[in-house]
DNA sequence: ACGCGCTACTAAGACATCCTTAGTATGGGT
DNA sequence: ACCCATACTAAGGATGTCTTAGTAGCGCGT
């Protein structure tokens, strides 16, 4: 089966585009840098789970909304990750799509 | 200050919104009978945090998306609640929005 | 008023999970 | 060969969750 959860599968997508190391991506976030590596390891492995606060963390600096971490479905992680993006007249226009 | 997370927040939103108390909620999900109010009452209160095989079950029985509780932007919250009765239409449409 | 059922909620120990430490293995650069 | 960065892992101490057992409040039927 899939072992890993969506979770670890998105946060090692981010990390990869945003060119980082798992050590650099944790100190970066606020993780001790004597841990930091071992820890956003076995969250990539699927070995644990970040608590929410971390996950905040690493968000930020990935520069993606915590919620995307936790979406299996491709087009709505894709939409989550691009609408901090979105100008207003954008957002607008989406309301009005999907009422 | 806020005091209890997103998910605390939104759990209980999407329960009221279902018309479920905590412990039928919890059954439903598949939580034993024993513990289910218990539980859900310290996911709600912000005093635990559900696991990612717990928070699975939970949304399904809400019909919600799991990232929906862990969405602090209301506006995407509520983009994010309505995506799967979106039609294919409205998701091409949206797709050129934001493209 | 009383009992009954349902609701929300909580403390505390049993139990599960995560975090830290220490380390291995591999590959690139000099 | 050596050094350094990177990815990765085992194991135990640290920290969190789950179960159990219970309290308190409210509405309703008798």
């Amino acid at each position: 089966m899939s072992e890993v959860s969506i979770v670890a599968k998105r946060l090692r997508e981010a990390r990869l585009r945003a060119g980082l190391s798992q050590k650099q991506l944790g100190i970066q976030a606020g993780i001790d840098e004597l841990s930091a590596s071992a820890r956003v390891n076995q969250y990539e492995r699927g070995k644990h789970m970040p608590d929410l606060q971390t996950l905040t963390r690493l968000a930020s600096i990935l520069g993606t909304p915590v919620p995307y971490f936790y979406c299996e479905d491709a087009e709505l992680a894709d939409f989550i990750a691009r609408f901090p993006s979105l100008s207003r007249a954008q957002r607008r226009k989406l309301s009005r799509t999907i009422d």
